[in-house]
DNA sequence: GTCAATGGATTGTCCGGACAATCGGACTAC
DNA sequence: GTAGTCCGATTGTCCGGACAATCCATTGAC
């Protein structure tokens, strides 16, 4: 049963990656059954050539992503699983695409704007300093979905309307050379105001859901604030929560 | 200006996690500022007399963690921070104390019911079969601030009512030795029911948050499944999501 | 039959070293 | 002055080994 496993010495990528790659496919394709015990870490180095620490480091990226369980005086299991999907930082046009909803953008506004007092400790920028502000209208179909008003620092990107017509804000950054790496998100819900419910094609009153997020890059850095508004009939988070104990 | 530093070789947690505690107090409380460099591994091991791998472990795990960031041939840093919190499993009832809200919990029902389809598929076991099911009411200062209805496969733990009038479902979970890993999650909003609007003491078509939650535990299993329900005038979530490259 | 002690298996922690890859600044050539 | 090149510094990868801690099943005692 010990599935194919093999490294290449010559390529470029690390070996561990390598590794856990190869794992990580078994995991995904079936062939490492959920349960089913790895065998030992010391076999595993010897069969493949490498050492211990070597083995132990694919392993272990493969613990952090949630595929494998450790169990000291055990042995190494496939999680039982459903939970496959790593979590990641949503992006709405990417959930809209990959949800076959055509996804577009109407830029209703794309400005430099002093900063309120809210933005600026988001952005963590002086107070009344310039940053951008863009207003976007997200349709799904042609009707539309949310309401999104941005804020960014200046001097990370430019952002032209054309683009943002094109595809996502994130999509953008990480253009850029921005590396996402965490947010902090609010989500909340509220009745609609007349002209929200005019905006989205739906009555007075009508439940919105709402998100602020701040994201931030590697670095620590804030590299956008928002504030979303979602038509609740149309729209819904899905995300996954992981905890480290 | 090198911090203090020292490891107790006699004790018995581990060289890598006394060190990336005492990193991550240091960073905590400000002696260590954003931005700053840690000094490079070989000297940082031979001052405390460790080895490289052992320091590299605890710089890792902070580096995992979001409060470093390491780059190749400048060294590590700390992060521009504001990020400092771990995301973490929200529980409702830890929130609201943590928050002073004083939270109490009203039992509805806890009875044994067999599985719906949907119940059946969220916590892999065959449908019909028996589960448990809480449902509560979470109030905070005396006020009611959510419904809770809760799906836990049999044979976990034994469920008192008694004791969920008194904590929260996760700590209970925690205390039984389960550990929680991760939770795939479902925000949206809508229109409160009349009968809703009764229980919240609010009008009919009020907004009202809606949640969906599986929890896995560490071996991947689900071990709950809920469909919660808040006031949006009292609460909204916070949470903070990483991105995994 | 039940409970406790023993032992094998496996992961957890730690060491010391070696070389490669990458970054940033200093230096040089033009 | 500007661009390209070199070099030191630092982290990234990898090795091979040693012992400790823990789990599980078997064995043994009562």
């Amino acid at each position: 049963m010990s599935l194919q496993l093999s490294v290449d010495r010559s390529s470029p990528v690390p070996l561990y990656f390598q590794l856990s790659q190869q794992l990580e496919a078994a995991i995904e394709c079936g062939t490492l059954t959920p349960g089913s015990l790895l065998g030992n870490e010391i076999d595993l180095a010897a069969r493949l050539g490498l050492s211990r620490p070597t083995v132990r480091q694919a392993i272990q990226s493969l613990v952090d992503k949630g595929l494998l369980v450790r169990r000291r005086g055990v042995g190494t299991q496939v999680v039982h699983s459903q939970v496959k999907r790593p979590l990641e930082l949503s992006s709405l046009y990417d959930d809209l695409e990959a949800a076959g909803q055509c996804p577009a953008t109407r830029v209703l506004g794309n400005t430099l704007v002093p900063a309120s007092a809210e933005v600026a400790a988001a952005l963590d920028v002086p107070e009344g300093s310039e940053v951008h502000r863009v207003e976007r209208l997200r349709l799904a179909h042609g009707e539309p979905m949310a309401y999104l008003c941005n804020y960014l620092p200046t001097g990370l990107l430019d952002l032209e309307t054309e683009r943002l017509e094109a595809t996502g804000l994130y999509r953008l950054m990480r253009a850029a050379g921005i590396t996402l790496h965490s947010a902090r998100q609010s989500v909340g819900a509220r009745a609609a105001t007349p002209a929200e419910g005019e905006r989205f094609g739906e009555s007075e009153g009508a439940p919105l859901l709402t998100m602020q997020r701040t994201t931030f890059d590697d670095t620590g850095r804030a590299v956008e604030f928002g504030t979303h508004t979602y038509r609740a009939s149309r729209y819904s988070f899905e995300f996954q929560l992981l905890v480290r104990p």
